[in-house]
DNA sequence: AAGCCTGTTCCCGCTACTCGAACGCAGCGC
DNA sequence: GCGCTGCGTTCGAGTAGCGGGAACAGGCTT
């Protein structure tokens, strides 16, 4: 499928998405600033900005564009178009209710993790998670719930595609220890996060897979590390999340 | 300032989000189908969908692309840009479990209302609000109580534009009339919406304003007709959204 | 097997995108 | 007061690259 190399993408297409990455990293920005950024003259710049505007995609304020909320609206559809995303929705809530910690429910888009939905537990932590962040599968216990029930050949493809980036000192960054752990994921069911993506948090993952078993998407529990141990770590809340789990599959199946 | 006729936009950005909206509308389509739709060659939107689809911005599914969850990155980042959002949040929550009812936040935006964050009562009506959607600002009690706090100028600017569409029997098509409202929405504080954006249902809403006096957004409860009304729809629950659209509007002024 | 429907590739022509220079305006420092 | 320097904006020109059409490859149906 696809021979990259005979493909040419649309340059056009590519700056305007150059100025919306570099909108969004620089929270707002001027025509100038951005010009200097992307190396383009100020006029190429000014012109794109001003097109996406009219479209709806950035206002202004005083002589700085910033991203606007049309993009708000085009994610929650993308969102909701994902049928296993309304399913998972009231198990997260009653999750977050019967833990009190949070719970998120991923997707696997390209290879990355997206944090699509989180309930709040009494006693949350905040983590850098946020609704529509893109996270490397092989850092957090949800991520790795999923590489686990993929097809080995798109895993391969998954890994060699984005690497296997640090992020705490307990991050995974060796594949042969990755897979091996994948290994024991499958085996067992669920996944374990052990402070590998933010120091002093632990977390537990459990897939959600379709009839063929591949995962379409996993929830997970993420506590304090001195909270989120012993039994309460390593039977209690597995037990909760395969059961959550177990319910989101069949009533996908079922809708 | 921005002389509209001399402007030239960059017609390949707006092909590009041309097929995005049309990907939208469609729930997903396949290049023959965009081409037809659009009355571009298929070659044309096939390297505009494969170049969208490299960014990360769409996925496959087969032979059909859809939007991808990339866009909820970029639309949650550009909510939670506007302060107000991040500090009126907690305070719709509290207002849902108070009344039992739907609540919102809306913002302006180029002329429109845009919900950006809702919460649940234990008895809230399911409308056809969700998160992202762009409403018209007359339809609706939030959209109104923000139109009577805007500029007059900028008033007539946004009727000018967008018009009086109607969407109940209900909804103000009056120009007139309207501003009649606003002008009453101005000396109470808050706007009432009787059916005037679906049948059955009513709504209060009242504006979160600035130290200048205009409105950057507006929360507002709504509930079923036969439960709104009365001294709750007329007392009860204009003085719980002031007094939380006032705690709103201090907290923004320290922060 | 032939037809028809996809998506995909290739190449050519002309559109329209990019650039750079010039302009108007504000704010600042001298 | 004046000029400098920053900004966003406009204009014109030259050519890169976008768009179109035709041809190809593969699946499915008839």
């Amino acid at each position: 499928m696809a021979n990259e190399s005979t493909h040419r993408p649309v340059e056009t297409v590519e700056t305007a998405f150059d100025l919306v990455d570099a909108l969004k990293e620089r929270d707002g920005a001027g025509v100038s600033a951005l010009a200097d950024d992307l190396g383009l003259a100020k006029s190429t710049v000014h012109r794109h900005l001003r097109t996406l505007e009219e479209r709806g995609l950035l206002v202004r304020e005083g002589d700085d564009y910033r991203l606007s909320t049309w993009f708000l609206d085009y994610g929650v559809h993308a969102r909701n178009r994902r049928p296993v995303v309304e399913v998972a929705r009231p198990k997260v809530d009653e999750l977050a209710a019967e833990t009190n910690e949070k719970v998120w429910f991923v997707l696997e888009e390209h290879g990355l993790g997206v944090h699509v939905y989180g309930a709040e537990g009494k006693h949350s932590v905040k983590t850098h998670a946020r609704i529509g962040r893109r996270t490397p599968l092989h850092q957090f216990a949800a991520g790795k719930a999923i590489l686990a029930f993929l097809r080995e050949e798109r895993v391969a493809e998954i890994l060699d595609e984005h690497g296997l980036a640090g992020q705490t000192h307990r991050t995974i960054t060796d594949r042969d220890e990755l897979l091996e752990q994948l290994e024991a994921i499958r085996e067992r069911g669920y996944a374990f996060n052990r402070e590998e993506s933010v120091a002093g948090v632990h977390a537990v993952g459990a897939p959600v897979r379709e009839e063929d078993g591949t995962a379409v998407g996993a929830i997970s529990v993420a506590g304090p590390a001195n909270r989120l141990r012993g039994e309460l770590l390593t039977d209690e809340l597995p037990d909760l999340l395969l059961g959550a789990a177990n319910e989101i599959e069949i009533n996908l199946a079922h809708s």
